[in-house]
Order: structure tokens, then sequence, then C-alpha cells
DNA sequence: CACTTGACCTGTCCGC
DNA sequence: TGCGGACAGGTCAAGT
């Protein structure tokens, strides 16, 4: 669930809560969650302090003054909360989505020196946090193939549509959810982009015109440039570095809003499955 | 190579 | 109340 803007919501956070802290201590459980040796945790991670928080796709890097750095995936239900003397500074605590921590859900534990925990909590267990020297991570398999950043300001609705071509005869959502097509797309803000430029999400791409990649892409940045503004989608259980809530499912028009009318023409909105997932259109603004 | 499907997990919800 | 099954969705491996 986490996509670019949950993801960027909560480098955000991170990034102004825990640059300049010390680890003092790492405990994680599974190797799948986290494989590292503890002896690579020991030489690393202890004791080196927290340098910058970086974002790429829907991956996170944290990296650390050792030249290393801990690489994290959420997928679906990865949160990254710290919790310490800034967690109730700001906000509303109606809006926190966690309990005290550590939980069941706990993967990794790190302390840092100044009494703080930044803890990463993955229910599903489909999400990971791997530590490597910083200098590889763009070496990663993962890195070399994911598609560009459609936020950027230098990117252009020529170089979105050039991106598609490769997969002419699949379904738009299907290219859209393809991480190297696009990065950072995922199930919300594909069909909330698909909504807003009157688009079917099983149109084959081969048969979407200049004009409508040239709105999708207009779209797409209006979605997640209002959901990072939003501080993400809490959907089912997303939070960010301070285990609070986003509120962009308040301002979703199909997503999740099966049964309810559409914003632009007031038809009844549905949910089929195309590309594999759960999708919501307008039957009426959006036809094969 | 392009494309699709299933696996990875756990919790929740729905119908019986 | 319990119980089985569908569903949630990001990515990769394995299939056609």
């Amino acid at each position: 669930m986490p996509e670019l803007p949950e993801v960027e919501t909560v480098r955000r956070g991170l990034h102004r809560l825990i640059i300049g802290r010390s680890v003092a201590r790492v405990s994680h459980d599974t190797p799948k969650s986290f494989p590292n040796s503890p002896q690579d945790v020991h030489s690393f991670v202890v004791g080196a302090s927290v340098t910058d928080v970086r974002r790429r796709a829907k991956v996170l890097m944290i990296d650390l003054s050792t030249l290393y750095t801990l690489v994290v995936h959420l997928k679906m239900t990865g949160q990254l909360v710290l919790v310490g003397q800034t967690r109730f500074g700001a906000g509303h605590p109606n809006d926190s989505l966690v309990g005290s921590l550590p939980d069941k859900s706990t993967r990794v534990t790190i302390d840092f020196v100044d009494g703080s925990q930044l803890y990463f909590n993955d229910q599903r267990k489909f999400g990971w946090m791997k530590l490597m020297p910083t200098d590889e991570v763009p070496h990663m398999t993962f890195m070399k193939k994911v598609g560009p950043e459609p936020l950027e300001a230098d990117f252009t609705s020529w170089q979105f549509a050039a991106r598609f071509t490769r997969r002419a005869k699949t379904s738009i959502k299907a290219a859209l959810l393809d991480q190297t097509v696009i990065a950072g797309v995922g199930n919300i803000y594909a069909d909330e982009s698909l909504w807003g430029a009157h688009i079917h999400p099983k149109r084959l791409v081969h048969t979407i015109t200049a004009a409508e990649f040239q709105h999708l892409y207009t779209e797409l940045r209006i979605v997640m440039n209002l959901a990072i503004d939003k501080g993400g989608s809490t959907n089912q259980n997303y939070v960010n570095a301070e285990g609070k809530r986003g509120s962009y499912m308040d301002f979703a028009r199909v997503f999740r809003r099966e049964g309810l009318t559409c914003p632009h023409c007031g038809a009844e909105i549905i949910k089929f499955k195309a590309a594999g997932r759960g999708t919501h259109i307008c039957p009426v603004c959006q036809v094969v």
C-alpha cells in the first residue's frame, strides 16, 4: 500500500527526526525481514549516526556515517515509526494508528543513544530492511531497472509517453503499475489518475493517444502531489514516521468508493479486477 | 523478450 | 460463536 506519496511522507518525517542520531543497539527477528549478520550490524550500524534519509521509487535509504546504508522497502504493511521525545510533539493523539511499541509486527528495533527508538513494523512480512555499503545501493537490481521519478521537475510528458512503448500490448493499468516503466505508482494512484484522465484501466497501451498520455501525465502528478500534501493515504495500516495517518483517502475520487457517485458525472462507481488488482472506475467517464 | 499468474504473509470481513 | 474462503496489494520467480 505505501506508494510514492506515502514513502515520501515517511522520508520527510525521518529526515526531520533522525538525522544526527547515533545508534546504540539494533535488534531484529527473522532473516527475511533483516538478512544481515549480527557482525555486520555491530561493525557498521552500532555507533554510527544517521547522515541522510533518501527515497528512490518506493524504497527508502537511511544513510549512516560508516558509509553504509539501511535500504528499506515497506511493501504493503511496513511502517517506520520513531518513538521518543518528539512523538507527541505535533498533531492530535487520535491521529495515531499504532499502540505501544514494539508489538507483534515489529521486525527491527533501532535504539538511539538519546533514548528514542526507530521501529520497523511489518504485519505481513513482505517488506525488508537490508544493510549494504552506500556506494553499492545504485547497483541493486531494482535500482538499475526502476523507471524515472514522475514528480521530478525535468520529467516531461514526452518522456512519460515514451516509457510506455515497451509495454504496447498490455493494459494501461498494468503498465502504470510496472516499476520499470514509471517509479512509485501503485494501485491507489493508478486508479485515481486514470479516472482523472478519463481512461479505462483495461485500454491497451497502443490505443492510448498522445493527448491521453499528456492528460494522464498531468493527472498523475496532480494526484501524487496532492497525496504528499495530505500526508499519504491510510487505507489499511500505513502511518508516517510519527505513527500518524495520512488523509488523502478523504480526497479520493474513485479508490475504495464503489457504490458512491462519481464527482464528475454522478454515475455510480464500480469495482472489478484489472491487472490482478481491485480496480475502481466511473463506468460513464471511463470507457473501453 | 513481452506478458501473465502465483507465491510470499497475516489479519479482517463475509456468508453459513 | 466458529470456520472456511475471499480479499488486501508490491514485487519477483516461474510459467506461457
